[in-house]
DNA sequence: CGCTATGGCGAAATCGTCTGATCAATCAAG
DNA sequence: CTTGATTGATCAGACGATTTCGCCATAGCG
């Protein structure tokens, strides 16, 4: 049925052991026999079992992936398949491959994990996400095993290896930028606000008012799903205000694809009546309607990176914890945050 | 270290074997035991190991995907994470995770199937894609190893599994949609024509014209990468003919979004100028600019659909090879086609 | 009372690979 | 010619589960 490793030992007529040695490119085997066995596995088209193999080595050759809890709904965002993308593309080059659970509750996916990992089913996990009070990443520090954070986790963050974006920096820079266009009531879309992407940017957000001199008000301050969806709701409460901003900063671009087509059908001008900007600067942000000013964040880096930082902790098993990699980002300005020539300027006036 | 079933076996009092009956649920050992042996179980923690009990099973839960060679570059396109999420959906459902190897070349991810296969690391394996000559299924086929193919499979269709759209009739009714919009001149700008999506909505094409008289001009048949610089390429050249094209089929939504952008950049006007029509009705498809007339082909069925056959084929292991799912389609009128009564009435009164 | 079902469990043989200990052979040195 | 090192290959367990037998009570039956 399969063929093992004592068919081409028999075949090649050796023990099996030296078959493995061969495999493993032993220097205790003579070059002679390492090319009978080679031909020979070649031969009967040999491959070895990756269980056994996994199950003598204690070493999968995989690295497991944790999907916020509804893997299903994230795989919506394109951030996922970039930073997948990104992780796929380093994993690649050092022979690893992908496992993925996917769990609808967080139950679930703590589950999932706690299979992988006692089941040895990979050798290390990356957490796609950082949200509060998680379960996952408490779970995974406890066992102490090799796992990478894509974002900046809660808790004792520096006992644990992460890679992210200074999201606190470019939330500072976007609002800083829309002050710059003169802009005065500006407002904030964020996510879940378990999420420390969220919150960073919130925070870089509110410090730039500060800088400003601008006070920061609850009312301009929404929250809402990683969604189109959840973006359109959130604008239209924000535009309940009696003074509506004219500006708006969305934690995340898909978001932001919400807030605009919903400010479209109110009638509203983008940028001349409210400028948005947003980040990640996913694919769509160029093509979209009009195109978004967004942050580039690097998401395949963050993905490439994670991977890199797990797979040295997983060969140097002296695991370095509490690694930190911050991947540089930039403001991409397109047209849906305004020139300053342009209408800013006279919000600018109108305020001054 | 690790808490094996013995652990298990001593704290219970029993012997392993009773363990490993516990956890398949005999029915040979009493409602007492059972009691005891998991709560044992639950009190030291243990998680059976995977690769022990795949290596004595013979059986992973485990589905492996094959995407095309170049699954990084692959990634990109919104088509993969929406196949992914019902795949994932399905998986999860049965108890089955994912299992991705990536390649750059062929050889590379052929390599990587043989050893899902002959290493029995998965169950069965998910082909996304469908391309003539694929070394993939001619493995996956001889090998009689479970499998599914998302896409017409080339060769001897009938004997292969496969879950599809029906891109023929599709290609045909957008052709037609055209057609009766008052085009004339249709183009077509397909991805490799290697692949079966793109030979059979080009034939739908074809067709369409055909019935309506129209011969079938190869200057109006262009092929591009599916990404939107493919389509930016690609319109570029349709718009060199002496007579350009007055509306387009596009094969793809993102090259869709290329050649809407491109024709902009040129300075005319969609649907006035050129009406553009395209497949799949990815999520940016309601959101460019303008929101484009694609063919809704529900690309999470496919992967649910898919998930299914292939769970199918490898609990009843006398698997019906050569079923066939065809996941049923329709199109989704937006902008870029333009409406009845709009300019393509004139075009229509102008050609007659 | 003796014999056979049967329910409940244990012993031991896999599954396919790796690896530390061991052995055989070769060769140089004494 | 003996000895000791060196090299090359084998042996005999692990690794952690599953599973086929088969054993031992107990119960049922005549």
């Amino acid at each position: 049925m399969q063929i093992t490793i004592k068919d081409v030992a028999k075949h090649a007529n050796v023990a099996p052991s030296t078959v493995s040695r061969v495999i493993a490119n032993s220097p205790r085997i003579s070059q002679k026999t390492k090319e009978r066995v080679r031909s020979s596995m070649e031969e009967l088209g040999y491959h070895p079992n990756i269980h056994a193999r996994s199950l003598a080595n204690r070493s999968t050759q995989s690295i497991g992936l944790v999907m916020p809890s509804a893997a299903t709904k994230t795989l919506q965002n394109p951030f996922f398949p970039e930073v997948l993308r990104g992780i796929s593309t380093k994993a690649h080059q050092n022979g690893y491959s992908l496992y993925m659970t996917t769990g609808v509750t967080e139950e679930e996916v703590l589950s999932g994990v706690i299979e992988m990992v006692q089941g040895r089913r990979v050798d290390g996990v990356i957490v796609l996400y950082s949200r509060e009070d998680d379960q996952v990443v408490q779970y995974l520090r406890q066992t102490k095993f090799p796992f990478v954070v894509v974002g900046k986790p809660f808790g004792d963050a520096s006992s644990i290896t992460y890679v992210d974006t200074d999201n606190y920096l470019a939330g500072r820079e976007v609002t800083k930028h829309l002050y710059n266009l003169g802009h005065r009531r500006i407002a904030f879309i964020g996510g879940s606000d378990k999420l420390a992407v969220t919150q960073d940017r919130r925070n870089g957000y509110a410090t730039a008012l500060m800088e400003a001199g601008i006070p920061v008000c609850e009312d301009y301050i929404a929250r809402a799903e990683f969604m189109t969806k959840g973006g359109a709701k959130a604008v239209r409460e924000l535009l309940q205000n009696e003074e509506p901003p004219t500006a708006v900063v969305v934690s995340d671009d898909m978001m932001a694809l919400g807030v605009i087509s919903t400010l479209s059908e109110m009638g509203l001008k983008i940028p001349e009546d409210v400028a948005v900007v947003s980040f990640n600067n996913v694919y769509i942000a160029e093509h979209s309607n009009p195109p978004l000013t967004s942050v580039e964040i690097n998401i395949f880096g963050l993905g490439f990176e994670a991977t890199n930082c797990l797979i040295e902790q997983i060969s140097d098993n002296a695991p370095p914890y509490g690694k930190r990699v911050i991947v540089p980002h930039y403001l991409v300005v397109r047209q849906s945050c305004g020139q300053k020539k342009s209408k800013a300027t006279e919000t600018l006036e109108s305020n001054s």
